[in-house]
DNA sequence: GAGAAATGTGGAAACAGTTCCACATTTCTC
DNA sequence: GAGAAATGTGGAACTGTTTCCACATTTCTC
């Protein structure tokens, strides 16, 4: 493949004032110019990115270190992160860490090595210590130490879906979610979160009994044995707040095989927004997070890295998605 | 950062020595690694892989051009693709085009730029001319000159949909999918196969009387009167096949909502796998193709360009997964 | 029209590695 | 124990850019 010095040969001038062309930058005569280009053209001349890269130490690369790109909201993040890159420029380098922290270790060290320009982590592991501080790094969902931090308004979003549930007259509440630690952990979580704000709220106006169950890491992959014996102690609830739609989804169908009805006996949301174009029947009712903004919010923080400008963390608002199961 | 002179400072040996140990090649005493290594550990020396790529001439990076990872059966293909790639050691870009052919070209011009290792190119457009094909690329979905294939076996599908339709006592059949040419088009995509492997078996047992109507592209963003005027004036259907589980799932919708029921008046297999964790109420009854394999195949090949063996083009079978919905 | 400012250009160092080659030392083989 | 083979090591060229610097030429300004 060409590269710059083959152009300057054969246009007749230097190296640097190829690289002037090519860049735009510094004082180039307009008939050089013209030279240039046509011999870029000529050759099929592409410049070398990687030399680019070597020189510049930068590659307009990000990472984005998530769980699992086939979760339909990592799906939608992703999708709009790339996509707001795009516009800047950046390219992404995507990284499924498969809830596996063994992975994502391999990938950090890796991001090291490639001298990847930012990441974009999104992990429900302890990985602090392995975290390149000296880089530009954002967390999404999960706080770490000198890390600018992007989340949802979790908190806000328990409080609405308790809210509403008691709008619809629901007395018996029960929170699913995945969130061993409890409150005794040292982390708080984003879910945890959004369980503080469902019990905090129901709370406050008395309610106390609300029952908080753990539903397995990784909320995607449930068998329906585990749900059912999730469930099975718990036949009085009627208004149910599920971690993620995934969860709402599999609870409800427990539910209807148990023989109830929702959401006439039991009302049940999700989280996450309750979108999926494969959805027959019910819609699940759900407090959304809007994976645009979030990639916005995430992709505004790099580009203020790119341009030395302060980094600060951001809480993106929820909204309530109206569906069929609330 | 520490560079490699630094490392061969510290240990008082020579760049090629510390290169040697690094990279476990030719000749080094063992006294020599050792002191090398720790002087590595030391001073958490991480070799800088951009400079490696560029003397290499090889970069370990494959982009994967598709239109929208947020689609469920490409966000699965993602998600193996990059898990296989993981395994061999490569890394992944990932470029969503949405469908655009711009943002196609802006990718296809970009990855040329960083030298990109290889291409995996999953598009509805005629960008042959934009290939580069002086380098690996392969093609899922779609065939390109000169650009090695893979797919599903959609015309076994086609079969496979049309004898089970035909097994469940359907009698007058329905095609729907995004296959604008018809078959006066020179370009034969998969679409067509499956069109045509579901009208060929059924034409070839006296049937000859099979609808096929035009879903749009980009099957996962359909409104209810887009597919209502679809289907208005086909009241006596009782077999569909639909492009895909999300085409489906339109139709189905649109069905149910004018007072017939599926799958007892109407029977209605789509294409993909019928997986959602989200589904509520019904699953669609599909011909499922496996992301699994379609990632490995797509792997092996580009593992077969870096090992400069040859490479052809793979069809992998699909299967049927029962559901409701047939 | 002289001196200053602006414009134009190329050489060479720097970026951080790999690898060929030459040379030195050690170990083997008969 | 001599010659051959294996082992060990460092220098330097090379990968393809950008950019500083020095120098040349043109254009302004009074």
């Amino acid at each position: 493949m060409a590269n710059i010095k083959d152009v300057a040969l054969k246009a007749g001038v230097g190296i640097a004032t190829v690289s002037r062309v090519i860049n735009n930058s510094g004082y180039v005569k307009r008939e050089t110019r013209e030279k240039v280009e046509k011999v870029i053209k000529e050759i099929d001349y592409v410049p070398n990115e990687i030399a680019r890269s070597m020189t510049l130490q930068q590659n307009n690369i990000v990472a984005f270190i998530l769980p699992n790109s086939t979760h339909l909201f990592f799906g939608e993040l992703l999708y709009f992160v790339e996509a707001e890159l795009f516009e800047h420029g950046y390219k992404l380098m995507i990284c499924n860490s498969s809830e596996q922290i063994a992975k994502e270790i391999v990938y950090l060290e890796m991001l090291k090595n490639n001298r990847v320009d930012a990441v974009i982590l999104l992990t429900n592991n302890d990985v602090d210590s392995l975290i390149d501080k000296s880089r530009p790094v954002v967390s999404f969902d999960r706080r770490f130490e000198g890390v600018p931090f992007v989340a949802s308004d979790n908190y806000g979003g328990g409080e609405m879906a308790a809210k509403k549930l008691l709008e619809l007259g629901c007395k018996k509440f029960m929170f699913i979610g995945d969130d061993a630690q409890g409150d005794a952990s040292p982390v708080v979580t984003e879910v945890t979160n959004r369980r503080l704000g469902f019990n905090n709220y129901l709370n406050s106006i008395g309610i106390n009994d609300v029952i908080n169950i753990e539903y397995p890491l990784g909320d995607y992959i449930v068998s329906a044995e585990y749900v059912h014996g999730l469930l099975k102690n718990y036949s009085d609830i009627d208004g149910i707040f599920a971690i993620s739609d995934a969860a709402a989804a599999a609870v409800i169908r427990e539910i209807e095989h148990n023989g109830k009805r929702v959401p006439e006996d039991v009302k049940v949301i999700g989280f996450d927004g309750g979108r999926s174009f494969l959805n027959l029947g019910k819609k699940i009712t759900s407090i959304g997070q809007s994976p645009e903004l979030i990639a916005k919010a995430i992709c505004s923080i790099i580009v203020s890295y790119y341009n030395k400008e302060a980094v600060e963390d951001k809480i993106i608002p929820v909204f309530f998605e109206p569906g069929d199961t609330a």
